[in-house]
RNA sequence: GGCGAGGUAGCUCAGCCGGUUAGAGCGCAGCACUCAUAAUGCUGAGGUCGGGGAUUCGAGCUCCCCCCUCGCUACCA
């Protein structure tokens, strides 16, 4: 659990819900672990445990970390539980039996040693970008780049070591292509949504061919049993199950009236998530529940952008993160600042830099300068004046008009999912109760009209107990702190008290005054710049780097051939016709970023090849040129053109091509042996 | 290449159906104040709104072309 995590969805979610249960609405705040992810099976290998194992330990460290930053889930659940099993089975079961799904042979991967399929992520091979020994079949960990399993050059299994073979095996996939009408007349529902969200969902739709059929069930031994005949070995797909997680930890939460939560028309649903969930649950589980046919669907799916940070992606694999439970020890008692930085600086509609020199700015200019000093400010002052009592004075016409006002702002914000501009409004009552203090100077006001300061204090005390209530969706702690101060605990005030200018009577006795915040100072933060800095020479973060870290594992109908043997007889090099050639012409393909089409000069003929290098070579450049071709290779038809045959080039570190050459102008047509 | 989301002051972002001198916060500069964690308040400097063209009486906002960033996707035999 990192920061991004913290920023993209469970920050935002738990927000809105406390503003809701400050309004008194009726709110389920669903939350839980997905835990039939590949990469959890593949912990638990490394380090010789079981994956129940892997799963128990970190539900209870995320729990423990999302309790610290005050994420106030009604049920934090888990997709290994009974009650999860049982939901999604019937899930499953009720789709099979009404035959909602399309039955399809496919060929995986099959580790024929350890006797199953694999993942992608349990295929490793030599990268053939970079050559490093250890990429895997889904991306090569140490130059980023994105592979699929048929890109390695000596794939072997993770299981046993040996060359995996492919095999055939039967799926049961959801023909999401049938199911797009409907799709299309959900979301035509909610043109309302956020455009990123909106936007990404019709790329999905209207980009190629639209949506396509995709499985629901896995060749996996780690997850839900398909619950039907003829699925031995089998397993729900993760991202089938992990939705219906919400539903189980609903049942899990009110086991008798859970129903209402999913199945009434007036409940809305609404999904905080990231942007790389946004297929999943605007289009797979909506399109799920509605060939299930019992459950609402969501009505808004506010996803925010990722998060960067220090100007790089945040990648778990390299370590470049800041860690939840590492931050709650190096910044104790801080969970306010990171919820204030991260919600200010949040990727409401476009990805976003966490830095730490912002943190340290927002901290040390917003929260300590203006709402931290204003409150102190205003404490220490009627402490002084009037021994830390609720002055004699009356409400303020203008002042309740001014917390009306921002009551309203801040509510309409976050209504509209605008949790940025929510705060911010929030921060504009702590910089009005400043203006009011330097304004009326009750500082000197005190010296011949005490009944005037009275007044100024009355107020500025008001103020602070309207930011206890606006400010606690935002900084729950920081509130509480200020029902402390104020000591207002027992008047329980919710989102109704906040507008009203005399929420604390005079001669009510405040409680003790206390720092909310205090100053973080340079060489804080240059440790935790420091820091990542380290990480940047250990684990080099790689630019371009395609972060396929999501929970899930990747889908893997992709089609994938037979593996190779590291070793080939003389017999298998004397298949291949090698032969030079001199290219003659060369263009770009339309439509396509890095394909040439070449025409070469064999000698005996000119024959057309399509080379993928219009990213290396500048089509003029390589007329006159003679090169190495695979002669006998089966002609194929890349974007409409007859490819026959492959030039060779080697690629050097930095993935860079080159030509094979001879050094000297030969005939055109010659074998190369 | 296709689709989607962005490109607005040093930084982070607003800017509704096109309407007069483009906004906010932070940062920066100056002034004021001293109750306060040298905090606060006021004032100010800073932008040819990615570039070019078009429509319009008028465009940051509409249309076309191009460039850059991010995501998905196609192409690599």
């Amino acid at each position: 659990m990192h920061i991004g995590h913290l920023a993209g969805c469970y920050l935002p979610a738990d927000i809105y819900v406390r503003y809701l249960r400050s309004n008194k609405k009726d709110v389920a705040f669903i939350s839980g672990s997905d835990e039939h992810g590949v990469p959890i099976t593949i912990s638990a290998r490394k380090e010789g445990v079981t994956p129940q194992q892997i799963v128990d330990k970190y539900h209870k460290i995320m729990g423990d970390a999302f309790k610290e930053f005050g994420i106030s889930f009604d049920v934090y659940g888990r997709t290994s539980s009974k009650i999860h099993h049982d939901t999604a089975s019937d899930f499953f079961r009720k789709l099979y039996n009404q035959g909602s799904f399309e039955e399809k042979e496919t060929e995986q991967y099959f580790d024929e040693q350890a006797n199953q399929f694999l993942a992608d992520r349990y295929i490793v091979g030599t990268c053939p970008v970079c050559a490093n020994e250890n990429a895997y079949g889904d991306q090569c960990e140490k130059c980023g780049t994105s592979l699929s399993p048929t890109d390695l050059i000596n794939p072997r299994s993770t299981l046993s070591g040996s060359a995996p073979v492919k095999r055939m095996t039967k799926n049961w996939f959801l023909p999401l292509n049938k199911l797009q009408p409907k799709v299309e007349q959900y979301l035509s529902k909610h043109t309302d949504w956020k455009s990123n969200v909106y936007g990404q969902c019709k790329s999905w739709l209207e980009s190629g061919d639209g949506l396509q059929p995709r499985s629901m069930t896995r060749d996996l031994d780690w997850g839900i049993p398909v619950p039907v005949e003829g699925a031995e070995g089998k397993v729900l797909y993760v991202w089938f199950d992990a939705p219906i997680g919400y539903i189980s930890n609903t049942k899990e939460l009110f086991p008798n009236d859970w129903e209402k939560w999913w199945k009434d028309e007036d409940t809305r649903l609404i999904h905080f998530i990231g942007k790389d969930n946004i297929v999943f649950h605007c289009i797979i589980f909506p399109a799920m529940l509605m060939e299930h046919g019992e459950f609402i669907t969501a009505d808004n799916v506010p996803a925010n952008e990722f998060l960067n940070l220090e100007g790089d992606k945040i990648s778990t694999s390299r370590n470049w993160a800041v860690w939840l439970h590492e931050y709650l020890l190096e910044f104790k008692d801080k969970q306010d600042v990171l919820r204030y930085t991260l919600c200010s600086n949040a990727p409401e509609t476009k990805d976003n830099d966490f830095t730490w020199k912002d943190f340290q700015m927002k901290n040390n200019s917003e929260l300590v300068a203006i709402l931290g000093n204003f409150v102190n400010r205003v404490l220490v002052l009627t402490n002084k004046y009037f021994d830390g009592q609720v002055p004699q004075a009356t409400e303020c016409s203008d002042l309740k008009a001014f917390l009306g006002e921002q009551k309203v702002k801040v509510s309409e914000a976050l209504e509209q999912f605008k949790f940025r501009e929510a705060l911010a409004e929030v921060m504009n009552v702590a910089r009005h109760g400043n203006k009011l203090l330097t304004e009326k100077e009750p500082w000197k006001t005190i010296k011949d009209n005490k009944e005037q300061t009275g007044i100024t204090l009355f107020d500025a005390v008001q103020i602070i107990a309207n930011l206890a209530v606006l400010c606690e969706p935002f900084l729950p702690f920081t509130a509480q702190k200020l029902h402390q101060m104020l000591n207002s605990s027992q008047f329980n005030w919710g989102w109704a008290e906040a507008g009203n200018a005399a929420l604390l009577p005079s001669g009510h006795q405040l409680g003790e005054a206390q720092l909310l915040f205090d100053k973080v100072e340079d060489d804080v933060i240059e440790i935790q710049i420091e820091k990542l800095n380290k990480t940047r020479i250990e684990k080099p973060v790689v630019q371009k780097a395609k972060a396929k870290e999501t929970e899930a594992p990747k889908a893997t109908e992709t089609k994938v051939e037979a593996g190779e043997t590291s070793l080939i007889t003389f017999d298998d090099f004397a298949k291949l016709d090698l032969r030079l050639g001199t290219i003659l012409t060369a263009e770009r393909v339309e439509k396509a970023d890095k394909l040439l089409k070449l025409t070469v000069d064999m000698g005996y003929e000119v024959r057309t090849i399509a080379s993928g290098i219009a990213q290396h070579f500048q089509p003029e450049e390589l007329p006159g040129l003679q090169v190495c071709v695979v002669a006998n290779l089966a002609p194929r038809k890349i974007r409409g053109i007859e490819s026959k045959g492959m030039i060779l080039l080697s690629e050097d570190k930095e993935g860079k091509l080159h030509f094979i050459s001879p050094r000297e102008l030969t005939d055109n047509g010659s074998a190369v042996k």
